[in-house]
DNA sequence: GATGAATGAGATTTCATTCAT
DNA sequence: TATGAATGAAATCTCATTCAT
């Protein structure tokens, strides 16, 4: 904001530059397909550059799973704090598995990929998957309580539930260019809150 | 039939003796880090004569994929000639999602991953996923038409869920080594029972 | 011609359409672009046997060099003996620079490269040149004390300026697709008869 | 001109010396026994750094005719504007046909054979004919218009005679190493001069 | 004599990374 | 900080040649 920071441009907007340029780079051609020179010429830098900022392209493709990563955590941590876990649960399913652009959904395949080989990625996925899984463990006890509801799934195999489905759900949106993601969405919905408990008026109707 | 008729090794044999070699490689070290020195170590050739079955790499990974696509779709069509539906279903669930070993799952999202840059391999990705599809729909009509069931989830629907659980089931395995896939499979199971419109005795009971 | 010696196929016809095939493989793609592969499959052999033949493929290439020089001292030896040199020689002009096919000269410019660094090549290409030189030499001078002529350019000089003439059509020739070799003889013809010292009725009329 | 600016290294003079490099190459073991690694080290670079300038190694030898092309076409043109045609005329065919280095005849060698398979170095060496044609020919009449001089052979006759002449006495210094390049030169010199209808003095003498 | 599957050295080309400026 | 020319190791693929049958 001030004048005398404006110049250096701080760091972490370079990275996030990067970063961007990156993911861009990767959504198009595939990490292994995408050279660091393409790279540096998306983001209007040197490749010589790059290397001020991620010592490696493991370390590039590693940030970037891991600002994926932190951004996810993000989105999924304010359900916790919903006063209308009903709608805050909707909203970030619709958000997660249907508004998402497609690219992420290839490059989600791309990290799923890599990190059966590179230990970091494979380290940050898999502190995400548990992450991820205790939140919705936790809100899923959480929602039960606040509102008297019960069912015969555990809060923790709800949690695996969604993130089968979850997964799933993008493994066929980026296979399918034409897959219809709100339909699988108003599928797999029901079935989520069925298992979390939570009373359904009326059985989906499909016309 | 006799041994002197033999030596000149059908052709079949070793393209199978060099996809179970790539096999290997690739659920190792993936397909990008695996070398065609690595493939022909491991079936023990040389690098030239992989040549003579493959004409590249690429056509190296479209084989891998191809046979891989033969072997499942041999696997679930039998389903449709069962007597016994029930068991038939169950036994192929079993056999895909927690039988098959882990490597597989990993091999599979390399697939996946390269099924969005490889057009050979897309095309062979969306063709099982369309068999599969058809084959699961057809399966869940049939079903309900012999018992005499009834769901408010149309079959084509019911394939599709029975797809994004699949598919979802493998990339938690192939994430997550010491994933019990036993327990997941326990878990969607009766979801999907539920979907075709089986008439279940009792809720799945959670010791 | 008897029976007995007509199933194991005499050495030299094998030798010969091994030739043939290379002849055509290497006029259409070049010497080093055809593979023994190549020449085997036109000439219906298995690549192993052409070794039984040539011992590598420049023995090959050596061959088919030799060949056409026994056969063009097949064709340029029998003007020593004509009984009208002149008729004779102008039958051989025409012969080798007009009616030789177009590929024979594409062959020969791969020839002269490939003589300037495969020895043998560079010896048989020499050898030829050094015998056409003696053989034109002794033609000239034979001619002209035949007939009585005489002319201030010595015979082996005559025989130097047949020959640079003769190799500068060839190489047009196989440069343009569309060049006239008939309208190249009919310019170069008269010039060699003159320092011959053929007396020359008219001036060559260009209409 | 300041030394400061001197040090990106231009461009085109890397080009040069990576041509140069090639060229020498090229003479020695010839286009197709030469490897990139052989140039990179005859002009001390890394292999990798040549395709920074040339895309391929069929691209450096078309690289390599297009920039002899060039300096031929230089060389040739000058005689257009001279003020004295005969001693311009001889000048340039003794540059050409008897200064030139032995080198260059080898390599033309090669170049011809290439330009039947490479499209690319064809195109170079018709365009460079037909150039050559067109220049001599114009030549040739300019000359004689000039000089009222006439000879029954049409100017772009005169032409075509000339680049017989040439590329045959071309190929003669590329076979034999101890061609003598000055005695031909002097055999058909000329004969040229007679073909345009330059009185000679004196029939050329030959002790 | 003949086959053709197999070999393996070697060639072209790419690209992550460095470093002088 | 930033540049981008340069490096050089490594990967894919080819093909002359061999040899068991």
């Amino acid at each position: 904001m001030l004048a005398a920071t404006a110049l250096p441009a701080p760091p972490q907007d370079r990275k996030n530059r990067i970063l961007d340029a990156a993911e861009r780079c990767f959504a198009r051609h595939g990490f292994h397909k995408s050279t660091m020179q393409d790279v540096a010429a998306e983001c209007a830098m040197s490749p010589g550059n790059l290397y001020r900022y991620f010592s490696s392209k493991d370390d590039l493709v590693a940030g970037l799973a891991e600002r994926d990563r932190e951004r996810f955590m993000c989105d999924i941590t304010v359900i916790t704090a919903a006063t209308d876990p009903r709608s805050a649960f909707e909203a970030l399913g619709r958000l997660h598995l249907v508004e998402t652009p497609v690219e992420k959904a290839v490059l989600m395949m791309e990290l799923w990929a890599e990190s059966a080989r590179n230990p970091r990625i494979g380290a940050i996925c898999r502190a995400m998957d548990h992450e991820v899984h205790g939140i919705m463990t936790a809100f899923v006890a959480q929602w039960r309580r606040l509102e008297g509801m019960s069912s015969p799934t555990p809060p923790d195999q709800v949690a695996s539930l969604m993130m089968i489905l979850g997964d799933g759900l993008f493994r066929q949106r980026a296979s399918a260019p034409d897959f219809n993601a709100e339909a699988a969405f108003r599928l797999i919905y029901p079935i989520v809150l069925n298992a979390i408990g939570v009373p359904q008026s009326s059985p989906p109707e499909v016309p």
